[in-house]
RNA sequence: GGCCGUGUGGCGCAAUGGUAGCGCAGCUGACUUUUAAUCAGUUGGUUGUAGGUUCGAAUCCUACCACGGUCACCA
């Protein structure tokens, strides 16, 4: 139940009186010819021919109001809608004294959507304004949006004064972070550009974009604790998926030989800077090409968008230059550890020797891991962080890896990479296992190995093995975090700063 | 889940055991080209919640809640 705090009391009396006189304070209809950036745009392009004619440039603009300064019998405003801002000039002059005291009352103010009519001109100190001879409130605001001021510097850059930045507030009231913070609406601009900009790469590579199931009877394609739900009159438990691989790579045996899909992915683990409950996931599975390849699509990819959003393949993240360009160094799993633990995992076959040997180097890790595990826990704990700039790791153990193909001559490792930038592991792809006797096997190991630890148990998907039967070619398959990727080209150092809404506790 | 930190008017902050203050916003007034407008005056707080210690608590203690960080977890 909403308890109006003074400012806004203060709010609703202006309602009242606004009301009293007449003025509808929601109205219906909006009368719009130029948004504010196209109203600025046709004046400054009149004005450097034809002053007179810029002059008589009519316009209706509409927006929010960021800044009032009352000057007596005059008055100026800045209005924000989706394109810029516009200054309103305010003169009793042309407003006539009714509207004009709405104004100078107070009644229209701060935060208000509001519609002006007017004539463009330029103020004497220069700044191109609609001097305004009808104003009309569109949308009255009831509770007041923290106070941002700005000043515009000598070289054009803005200093803010005052800003609205408790993080739990931001996150809780978006749309209040958004009105307010310019850089914020920037960063899901950006965002939205970025996905864009993933869809024409793959629709140029001639990639068919798929949906596939969110609600899953069975789930799987990676490690994780998915999400339960229930389908009442089915009298069925479903689960959220936790990725979309086992259902494309079904599209590959359809007869599609490229397919890609971005969507959401639910995982019910712990959240973090870098974690949230849902996420967006960009996926692709490509037939007649192996992982070689798909590191090379990978490079082409991430050049291209960071082309099309940034306009080159060079960026600063949290203070380190990142430089996109390919190749991109492609480290073996072994050869990264040894490198920085000097531990050859090679040397220690079984998970009882290798956790020792990470004893004797001064670590402790968790008892009863599998030797991938222990491997994984490795590379995340000593090389990860060190990958600033884009790297792919390859060749990992195959106890952690059950949808991918043997390297050759080698029973220990896999066809897997996974690539780094800026110390995140951005994405994971494979030579898909397309074998459904060597699938089936792999199925029922993870089932014996991590039974045991019961949580990221991988089910047995008996129509992902039925589908596999009728043959799928050969592909290569991969995974991508595109908030992540979002992070990195927006210098974000949390993924809910990416996010729009980002989960967080329930308030009681 | 463990540990550390934070929580004070709408927003941003101060006050370390002794009368809760400041800036912005708000409100009243002045000002017909301002732009962090300016000038004069002024309202607003049970200090996250619940207990405790103390003559006295924003400050110290306990528990809880939320957020942040970190570790664990997480292909």
């Amino acid at each position: 139940m909403w308890q109006p705090n003074k400012l806004e009391e203060e709010r609703l009396e202006k309602v009242r009186r606004l009301e009293e006189r007449g003025v509808a304070t929601y109205p219906a209809r909006v009368e719009r010819t130029h948004t504010t950036a196209a109203a600025v745009a046709a004046f400054e392009s009149l004005e450097e021919h034809n002053a007179d004619a810029a002059s008589a440039l009519r316009v209706t603009v509409c927006g929010r109001i960021r800044r009032v300064n009352l000057k007596g019998k005059v008055s100026f405003m800045h209005i924000e809608d989706g394109t810029g801002r516009v200054q309103l000039f305010l003169r009793i002059n042309e407003l006539g004294e009714a509207t004009y005291s709405l104004v100078k009352e107070g009644l229209i103010d701060m935060d208000d959507f509001v519609q002006a009519s007017g004539t463009m001109m330029r103020t004497r100190a220069g700044e191109v304004s609609v001097l305004v001879d009808e104003l009309k409130l569109l949308s009255k605001s009831l509770s007041p949006l923290p106070v941002i001021k700005q000043a515009v510097q000598d070289d054009g850059s803005v200093v803010e004064f005052g800003e609205f930045s408790d993080p739990e507030s931001r996150y809780r009231q978006r749309y209040a972070d958004l009105a307010v913070n310019r850089d914020v609406r920037e960063v899901f601009i950006k965002r939205a550009q970025i996905i864009r900009a993933i869809r024409h790469f793959f629709d140029s590579e001639g990639f068919l974009e798929v949906e596939t199931p969110i609600l899953q009877p069975l789930y799987g394609g990676a490690s994780a604790r998915p999400f339960v739900t229930h389908h009442n009159q089915l009298h069925q438990d479903l689960y959220l998926r936790i990725s979309f691989e086992l259902y494309l790579k079904r599209l590959l045996v359809g007869g599609y030989d490229a397919v890609y899909e971005i969507g959401r992915d639910f995982r019910n683990e712990g959240v973090s800077w870098k974690h949230n409950p849902e996420f967006t996931m960009a996926e692709f599975y490509k037939a007649y090409i192996d992982y070689n390849d798909v590191m090379d699509i990978t490079e082409r990819l991430l050049l291209c968008v960071a082309e099309e959003v940034l306009g080159g393949t060079t960026f600063t993240y949290q203070g380190d230059e990142i430089d996109l360009k390919a190749p991109w160094p492609r480290i073996t799993v072994r050869e990264a550890i040894k490198a920085e633990t000097g531990i050859d995992y090679m040397a220690h076959p079984d998970a009882e020797s290798l956790e020792a040997a990470i004893g004797e180097s001064g670590e402790s890790v968790a008892p009863g891991q599998t030797w991938g595990k222990l491997i994984e826990h490795l590379l995340g704990k000593f090389v990860e962080p060190k990958l600033i700039q884009p790297t792919f790791i390859i060749d990992y153990p195959r106890d952690i890896s059950p949808f991918a193909k043997a390297v050759e001559y080698d029973d220990v490792h896999v066809e897997r990479f996974e690539f780094y930038i800026a110390g995140m592991e951005m994405g994971n792809a494979f030579t898909e296992l397309n074998d459904p006797r060597d699938q089936e096997a792999r199925f029922i190991e993870m089932a014996q190995w991590y039974r045991t630890g019961d949580d990221d148990e991988t089910p047995l998907d008996e129509d992902y093995l039925r589908a596999m039967r009728f043959g799928m070619p050969p592909n290569g398959g991969w995974g991508m975090g595109v908030d992540r990727l979002v992070m990195l080209l927006t210098d974000r150092r949390s993924i809910r700063d990416v996010l729009l809404f980002p989960h967080l506790r329930e308030q009681k």
